[in-house]
DNA sequence: TTGTTATTCAACCAATTGGTTGACGTTTCC
DNA sequence: GGAAACGTCAACCAATTGGTTGAATAACAA
């Protein structure tokens, strides 16, 4: 059935995760690097990115001994479609946004 | 760090809790009447609305015996700003800092 | 009053989740 | 070759989740 939604919405539930997408926005990055700001275990990491890779909201590729982590936006567009049904949303503000992102990140 | 959006999303994650949000849309319901399609118990029904109500994403109201469920769109249009913020971000930054990269190699 | 309908509560259970630690395989650098 | 950096794996743990059942509460109907 809808798979897809489950692991979309799932993965976003989670602040850590909604964070490492907040940065992903910058640049792509390394899973060391990802880890930096957290006060987690860099294994922890590892599992969020799992779960944000097996969502689709990012992709990760190797090169070298280094794991590139980078964001896959378009993988939110089936969920952010299926909530569209549920009335008229607002017209995206990004000011908005980046107040959420700040907030996410504090 | 934002509560709001862990409910929001985690709500939103299970597929029976999805399918009460669509049967919502079309009008409001009673409790029993909510479960009538779902194939667990009313007491599992009765825990879904529950989270559903913490997410804001419905209201309850007693009314006599019946506790009737309505919809509450407005609930989901932070979670879908910040959803929004990263699909205009393709479009709007990726081009951008390829413009600049282009500038860099003249 | 007695019974029926609507809903929640409480206790329980299995599976999942988010975290830890330590060992392990690779790749790079000196 | 040996050491360091990068990242995952495996085993474990506590808390949460989604479900159950049976009893309890509340409101309506006879």
């Amino acid at each position: 059935m809808s798979t897809q939604l489950d692991a979309t919405f799932s993965a976003l539930a989670d602040p850590t995760r909604r964070a490492i997408l907040g940065m992903l926005l910058e640049d792509d990055m390394a899973v060391t690097d990802v880890a930096e700001p957290f006060a987690i275990s860099l294994a922890a990491i590892s599992k969020h990115l799992l779960v944000l890779s097996a969502a689709g909201l990012i992709t990760q590729e190797k090169r070298g001994r280094v794991k590139w982590c980078k964001l896959e936006p378009d993988a939110m567009r089936a969920a952010s479609v299926w909530m569209q049904g549920f009335g008229q949303m607002e017209a995206v503000d990004l000011d908005a946004f980046e107040a959420f992102l700040a907030q996410e990140l504090d």
